[in-house]
DNA sequence: CCATTATATCGTATTTTTGCGATATATCAA
DNA sequence: TTGATATATCGCAAAAATACGATATAATGG
């Protein structure tokens, strides 16, 4: 039984519903000197660049996905790797159904 | 294909998300003397009671979970009857499956 | 320590959403 | 036709979301 309202709410914008689905498939999107996207994730950087708004509005959302458990993030030094959170969707497809 | 942003935008409200809730079992939360809730519908009236929402506010968003396809509703008389699309609700499982 | 790089947070302007009251329209019943 | 009932639309104020630049924090390398 999670609280869906949060995660609606974070899925109801363009951009960060762009994330999301960009983080399915991270080598498709992304590539990267540092690591391995696969893998380790996607940073902020990259995520911020492909998108095409501010540093300050991509780290906000991040956040805001985050906070929804859409995606996990770890800090590797200087970065913070991103993924998506598979269980989550899989969750919200639950309540949906049972709506 | 559907376009899901609409259909999230009407979901990602408390309010909405109740009325959607509320129209999958209309027997269990209306009772009306002038139809049957489950095969006519529930008219805009039971559902404005019920949530203590302004009129205005509850005909706005019965509009806009229309637009978004997530209801459908038939103008019998001086009566606006509605019903859940659970087609609607299933396409958007499926998009987000696909996610 | 210092400069550089990466990310987070803060304050703010603009836009969108929320929700209301007033009013318009539509239907029914007498 | 008139008054009552049901719903829709309009205009608006308040709140929330969007997105930015400035600035703070954190880590790295020299």
């Amino acid at each position: 039984m999670m609280n869906i309202m949060p995660v609606l709410k974070a899925l109801s914008n363009e951009k960060r519903l762009k994330i999301l689905q960009w983080l399915k498939e991270p080598h498709k999107h992304f590539s990267s000197a540092i690591c391995d996207v696969e893998k380790e994730g996607v940073c902020v950087g990259l995520i911020e660049q492909k998108i095409g708004l501010s540093q300050s509005t991509v780290s906000q959302y991040l956040a805001l996905l985050q906070q929804a458990g859409l995606i996990t993030t770890e800090r590797k030094g200087q970065w913070t790797f991103c993924k998506r959170n598979e269980h989550a969707i899989q969750a919200l497809i639950q309540a949906l159904k049972s709506l």
